[in-house]
DNA sequence: CTGCATCCTCGTCGATACTG
DNA sequence: CAGTATCGACGAGGATGCAG
Protein backbone atom coordinates (compact mmCIF):
# COMPACT_ATOMS: atom_id res chain seq x y z
CA UNK A 1 0.00 0.00 0.00
CA UNK A 2 0.80 3.55 -0.42
CA UNK A 3 1.48 5.26 3.09
CA UNK A 4 -1.02 7.40 3.98
CA UNK A 5 1.05 10.55 3.48
CA UNK A 6 2.16 9.97 0.23
CA UNK A 7 0.63 10.97 -2.86
CA UNK A 8 0.35 9.25 -6.32
CA UNK A 9 -0.26 12.32 -9.51
CA UNK A 10 -3.69 10.84 -10.60
CA UNK A 11 -5.81 13.37 -12.20
CA UNK A 12 -8.39 13.18 -9.66
CA UNK A 13 -7.67 14.46 -5.96
CA UNK A 14 -4.72 14.35 -4.94
CA UNK A 15 -5.51 15.27 -1.19
CA UNK A 16 -7.29 11.76 -0.86
CA UNK A 17 -5.24 9.84 1.02
CA UNK A 18 -7.90 6.64 0.49
CA UNK A 19 -7.46 7.06 -3.05
CA UNK A 20 -3.66 6.09 -2.58
CA UNK A 21 -4.11 2.72 -0.36
CA UNK A 22 -6.63 1.83 -3.44
CA UNK A 23 -4.38 2.38 -5.61
CA UNK A 24 -1.90 0.41 -4.62
CA UNK A 25 -3.94 -2.41 -3.57
CA UNK A 26 -4.92 -2.86 -6.75
CA UNK A 27 -1.13 -2.36 -8.25
CA UNK A 28 -0.32 -4.86 -6.16
CA UNK A 29 -2.56 -7.36 -7.89
CA UNK A 30 -0.64 -6.18 -11.01
CA UNK A 31 1.94 -7.25 -9.70
CA UNK A 32 1.58 -10.48 -8.49
CA UNK A 33 2.45 -13.70 -10.43
CA UNK A 34 -0.51 -14.38 -12.14
CA UNK A 35 -3.44 -12.54 -11.93
CA UNK A 36 -2.53 -9.98 -14.80
CA UNK A 37 -2.13 -13.51 -17.33
CA UNK A 38 -5.67 -15.09 -15.82
CA UNK A 39 -7.64 -11.89 -16.79
CA UNK A 40 -6.32 -12.19 -19.92
CA UNK A 41 -7.09 -15.51 -20.68
CA UNK A 42 -10.16 -14.66 -19.65
CA UNK A 43 -10.61 -11.85 -21.73
CA UNK A 44 -10.28 -14.34 -24.78
CA UNK A 45 -13.25 -16.67 -23.18
CA UNK A 46 -14.78 -17.88 -20.02
CA UNK A 47 -13.29 -21.24 -19.28
CA UNK A 48 -12.85 -23.67 -17.29
CA UNK A 49 -10.57 -24.41 -13.75
CA UNK A 50 -8.14 -27.05 -15.50
CA UNK A 51 -8.55 -25.34 -19.03
CA UNK A 52 -7.03 -22.53 -17.54
CA UNK A 53 -4.46 -24.91 -15.47
CA UNK A 54 -3.25 -26.54 -18.93
CA UNK A 55 -2.76 -22.85 -20.42
CA UNK A 56 -0.77 -21.99 -17.85
CA UNK A 57 2.50 -23.49 -18.14
CA UNK A 58 3.80 -23.83 -14.42
CA UNK A 59 0.70 -22.79 -12.12
CA UNK A 60 0.04 -25.09 -9.16
CA UNK A 61 -3.14 -26.01 -8.29
CA UNK A 62 -2.73 -23.80 -4.72
CA UNK A 63 -1.86 -20.79 -6.87
CA UNK A 64 -4.72 -20.92 -9.39
CA UNK A 65 -7.12 -21.27 -6.66
CA UNK A 66 -5.95 -18.50 -4.76
CA UNK A 67 -5.64 -16.24 -8.08
CA UNK A 68 -9.18 -16.64 -9.03
CA UNK A 69 -10.68 -16.49 -5.43
CA UNK A 70 -9.21 -13.06 -5.31
CA UNK A 71 -10.32 -12.33 -8.57
CA UNK A 72 -13.96 -13.35 -7.32
CA UNK A 73 -13.55 -11.49 -4.36
CA UNK A 74 -12.73 -8.51 -5.96
CA UNK A 75 -15.25 -8.57 -8.34
CA UNK A 76 -13.21 -8.75 -11.68
CA UNK A 77 -14.16 -12.70 -12.24
CA UNK A 78 -18.04 -14.57 -12.35
CA UNK A 79 -17.42 -18.01 -11.07
CA UNK A 80 -20.24 -20.29 -11.68
CA UNK A 81 -20.36 -23.76 -10.19
CA UNK A 82 -22.40 -26.76 -12.46
CA UNK A 83 -24.00 -29.16 -9.92
CA UNK A 84 -23.29 -32.49 -12.78
CA UNK A 85 -21.06 -34.53 -11.77
CA UNK A 86 -17.64 -34.86 -12.29
CA UNK A 87 -18.37 -31.00 -10.87
CA UNK A 88 -18.30 -28.02 -13.48
CA UNK A 89 -16.73 -24.80 -12.77
CA UNK A 90 -16.79 -21.48 -15.24
CA UNK A 91 -14.70 -18.93 -15.09
CA UNK A 92 -15.38 -15.41 -16.74
CA UNK A 93 -14.51 -11.85 -16.49
CA UNK A 94 -17.50 -9.59 -15.15
CA UNK A 95 -17.79 -6.53 -17.02
CA UNK A 96 -15.42 -4.96 -14.26
CA UNK A 97 -12.97 -7.47 -14.98
CA UNK A 98 -13.39 -6.61 -18.87
CA UNK A 99 -12.89 -2.37 -18.30
CA UNK A 100 -9.75 -3.94 -16.85
CA UNK A 101 -8.90 -5.03 -19.97
CA UNK A 102 -8.00 -1.73 -21.64
CA UNK A 103 -5.51 -0.06 -19.34
CA UNK A 104 -3.87 -3.65 -18.77
CA UNK A 105 -3.01 -4.09 -22.34
CA UNK A 106 -1.74 -0.22 -22.20
CA UNK A 107 0.77 -1.89 -20.06
CA UNK A 108 1.34 -4.73 -21.56
CA UNK A 109 1.80 -3.32 -24.65
CA UNK A 110 4.18 -0.51 -23.49
CA UNK A 111 6.24 -3.57 -21.90
CA UNK A 112 6.09 -6.10 -25.23
CA UNK A 113 7.27 -2.24 -27.35
CA UNK A 114 9.83 -1.25 -24.99
CA UNK A 115 10.87 -5.00 -23.89
CA UNK A 116 14.11 -4.31 -25.93
CA UNK A 117 15.17 -0.75 -24.84
CA UNK A 118 15.35 -2.02 -21.15
CA UNK A 119 17.28 -5.50 -22.04
CA UNK A 120 19.93 -2.90 -23.60
CA UNK A 121 19.99 -0.50 -20.54
CA UNK A 122 20.86 -3.62 -18.33
CA UNK A 123 23.65 -4.56 -20.86
CA UNK A 124 24.72 -0.85 -20.70
CA UNK A 125 24.59 -0.65 -16.87
CA UNK A 126 26.21 -4.21 -16.35
CA UNK A 127 29.30 -2.89 -18.53
CA UNK A 128 29.36 0.34 -16.67
CA UNK A 129 29.45 -1.47 -13.58
CA UNK A 130 32.20 -3.88 -14.80
CA UNK A 131 34.50 -1.03 -16.26
CA UNK A 132 33.92 0.76 -12.71
CA UNK A 133 35.47 -2.33 -10.91
CA UNK A 134 38.25 -2.63 -13.67
CA UNK A 135 39.10 0.82 -13.92
CA UNK B 1 7.84 -14.17 -15.09
CA UNK B 2 5.93 -15.53 -17.54
CA UNK B 3 6.98 -19.65 -17.77
CA UNK B 4 7.83 -19.96 -21.40
CA UNK B 5 4.68 -22.12 -22.44
CA UNK B 6 2.40 -19.74 -21.59
CA UNK B 7 1.15 -17.29 -24.04
CA UNK B 8 -0.35 -13.61 -23.18
CA UNK B 9 -2.72 -11.70 -25.28
CA UNK B 10 -0.71 -8.88 -27.04
CA UNK B 11 -0.93 -7.49 -29.99
CA UNK B 12 2.28 -8.53 -31.39
CA UNK B 13 3.46 -12.02 -31.92
CA UNK B 14 2.24 -14.40 -29.12
CA UNK B 15 4.40 -16.93 -30.07
CA UNK B 16 7.23 -15.48 -29.03
CA UNK B 17 8.03 -16.64 -25.70
CA UNK B 18 10.44 -14.13 -24.88
CA UNK B 19 8.13 -11.55 -25.01
CA UNK B 20 5.86 -13.19 -22.44
CA UNK B 21 9.05 -13.10 -19.78
CA UNK B 22 9.90 -9.33 -21.13
CA UNK B 23 6.25 -8.44 -19.92
CA UNK B 24 6.09 -10.83 -16.65
CA UNK B 25 9.47 -8.79 -15.51
CA UNK B 26 8.30 -5.22 -15.85
CA UNK B 27 4.98 -6.29 -14.35
CA UNK B 28 6.80 -7.60 -11.11
CA UNK B 29 8.23 -3.99 -11.56
CA UNK B 30 4.95 -2.32 -11.52
CA UNK B 31 4.06 -4.69 -8.52
CA UNK B 32 6.70 -3.75 -6.28
CA UNK B 33 6.17 -1.64 -3.30
CA UNK B 34 7.54 1.68 -4.32
CA UNK B 35 8.54 1.68 -8.23
CA UNK B 36 5.58 3.48 -9.63
CA UNK B 37 5.77 6.15 -7.10
CA UNK B 38 8.82 7.05 -7.74
CA UNK B 39 8.03 7.06 -11.49
CA UNK B 40 5.39 9.03 -10.53
CA UNK B 41 7.09 11.57 -8.41
CA UNK B 42 9.81 11.67 -11.30
CA UNK B 43 7.22 12.35 -13.69
CA UNK B 44 6.76 15.65 -11.67
CA UNK B 45 9.76 17.00 -11.83
CA UNK B 46 13.54 15.42 -11.42
CA UNK B 47 14.12 15.35 -7.68
CA UNK B 48 17.16 14.52 -5.09
CA UNK B 49 17.30 11.67 -3.31
CA UNK B 50 16.29 12.84 0.28
CA UNK B 51 13.74 15.07 -1.46
CA UNK B 52 11.90 12.10 -3.00
CA UNK B 53 12.48 10.19 0.94
CA UNK B 54 10.79 13.01 2.17
CA UNK B 55 7.98 12.96 0.27
CA UNK B 56 7.13 8.83 0.26
CA UNK B 57 6.57 8.53 3.87
CA UNK B 58 7.42 5.26 5.15
CA UNK B 59 10.01 4.24 2.91
CA UNK B 60 13.30 3.21 4.12
CA UNK B 61 16.51 4.46 3.31
CA UNK B 62 17.82 1.04 1.91
CA UNK B 63 14.44 0.77 -0.04
CA UNK B 64 14.67 4.05 -1.89
CA UNK B 65 18.45 3.20 -2.96
CA UNK B 66 17.14 -0.35 -4.26
CA UNK B 67 14.47 1.20 -6.21
CA UNK B 68 16.30 3.82 -7.65
CA UNK B 69 19.14 1.07 -8.18
CA UNK B 70 16.60 -0.87 -10.36
CA UNK B 71 14.92 1.55 -11.89
CA UNK B 72 18.27 3.50 -13.24
CA UNK B 73 19.37 -0.22 -14.22
CA UNK B 74 16.84 -0.49 -16.16
CA UNK B 75 16.70 2.88 -18.24
CA UNK B 76 14.20 4.27 -16.76
CA UNK B 77 15.58 6.82 -14.39
CA UNK B 78 19.01 9.08 -14.53
CA UNK B 79 21.26 9.07 -11.97
CA UNK B 80 23.52 12.77 -11.81
CA UNK B 81 26.14 12.72 -9.39
CA UNK B 82 27.24 16.08 -8.46
CA UNK B 83 30.86 16.32 -7.07
CA UNK B 84 29.86 19.24 -4.50
CA UNK B 85 30.22 19.18 -0.96
CA UNK B 86 27.75 17.84 0.59
CA UNK B 87 27.38 15.65 -1.81
CA UNK B 88 24.26 16.08 -4.08
CA UNK B 89 22.28 13.14 -6.60
CA UNK B 90 19.63 13.99 -8.97
CA UNK B 91 17.16 11.57 -10.06
CA UNK B 92 15.05 11.91 -13.40
CA UNK B 93 13.14 10.36 -15.73
CA UNK B 94 14.51 9.61 -18.97
CA UNK B 95 12.37 9.61 -22.19
CA UNK B 96 12.02 5.82 -21.40
CA UNK B 97 10.84 6.47 -18.37
CA UNK B 98 8.59 9.00 -19.20
CA UNK B 99 6.84 6.98 -22.01
CA UNK B 100 6.04 4.67 -19.15
CA UNK B 101 3.84 7.26 -17.61
CA UNK B 102 1.14 7.14 -20.10
CA UNK B 103 0.22 3.54 -19.42
CA UNK B 104 0.78 3.83 -15.60
CA UNK B 105 -1.55 6.76 -15.55
CA UNK B 106 -4.20 4.49 -17.64
CA UNK B 107 -3.97 2.11 -14.60
CA UNK B 108 -3.51 4.13 -12.15
CA UNK B 109 -6.83 6.08 -13.61
CA UNK B 110 -8.63 2.41 -13.42
CA UNK B 111 -7.69 2.18 -10.16
CA UNK B 112 -9.00 5.37 -8.83
CA UNK B 113 -12.15 4.88 -11.13
CA UNK B 114 -12.99 1.81 -9.98
CA UNK B 115 -11.81 1.25 -6.73
CA UNK B 116 -15.30 1.83 -4.87
CA UNK B 117 -16.15 -1.11 -7.58
CA UNK B 118 -13.75 -3.38 -5.94
CA UNK B 119 -14.67 -2.43 -2.17
CA UNK B 120 -17.96 -2.98 -2.92
CA UNK B 121 -17.28 -6.15 -4.40
CA UNK B 122 -15.61 -7.23 -1.41
CA UNK B 123 -18.22 -6.77 0.91
CA UNK B 124 -20.84 -8.63 -1.31
CA UNK B 125 -18.17 -11.55 -0.99
CA UNK B 126 -17.55 -11.44 2.82
CA UNK B 127 -21.18 -11.49 3.16
CA UNK B 128 -21.76 -14.05 1.08
CA UNK B 129 -19.04 -15.94 2.73
CA UNK B 130 -21.01 -15.18 6.08
CA UNK B 131 -24.25 -16.07 5.22
CA UNK B 132 -22.95 -19.84 3.71
CA UNK B 133 -21.39 -20.23 6.71
CA UNK B 134 -24.04 -19.15 8.80
CA UNK B 135 -26.67 -21.14 6.89
C1' DC C 1 -12.72 -32.38 -11.70
C1' DT C 2 -12.24 -28.91 -8.35
C1' DG C 3 -10.45 -27.42 -4.19
C1' DC C 4 -8.67 -27.12 0.79
C1' DA C 5 -4.92 -27.95 4.42
C1' DT C 6 -0.21 -28.54 5.64
C1' DC C 7 4.60 -28.02 5.44
C1' DC C 8 8.65 -25.85 3.90
C1' DT C 9 11.62 -22.86 1.14
C1' DC C 10 13.16 -18.63 -0.45
C1' DG C 11 13.08 -13.90 -1.61
C1' DT C 12 11.68 -9.34 -0.11
C1' DC C 13 11.59 -5.75 2.97
C1' DG C 14 12.54 -3.15 7.41
C1' DA C 15 15.75 -1.94 11.24
C1' DT C 16 20.07 -0.82 12.48
C1' DA C 17 24.76 0.49 12.23
C1' DC C 18 28.54 2.15 9.65
C1' DT C 19 31.20 4.88 5.50
C1' DG C 20 32.74 8.55 1.98
C1' DC D 1 23.86 14.04 2.08
C1' DA D 2 23.88 9.68 0.01
C1' DG D 3 24.77 5.70 0.35
C1' DT D 4 26.55 0.29 1.88
C1' DA D 5 26.43 -3.97 5.01
C1' DT D 6 24.24 -7.11 7.82
C1' DC D 7 20.59 -9.39 10.17
C1' DG D 8 15.95 -10.97 11.12
C1' DA D 9 10.92 -11.20 10.26
C1' DC D 10 7.49 -12.10 7.23
C1' DG D 11 4.76 -13.76 3.46
C1' DA D 12 4.32 -15.51 -1.28
C1' DG D 13 4.48 -19.46 -3.49
C1' DG D 14 5.58 -24.68 -4.57
C1' DA D 15 4.91 -29.70 -3.21
C1' DT D 16 2.16 -32.94 -1.44
C1' DG D 17 -1.77 -35.30 0.41
C1' DC D 18 -6.67 -35.47 1.30
C1' DA D 19 -11.89 -34.41 0.35
C1' DG D 20 -16.43 -33.36 -1.93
Amino acid sequence: MFPSHSRLPVPADPADHTECIVVREILDRVGDKWSVLVIALLGQRSQRFNELRRQIDGISQRMLTLTLRQLERDGLVLRTVHATVPPRVDYALTPLGESALEPLNGLIGWAAEHGTDIAEARLRYEEAQADAAAG
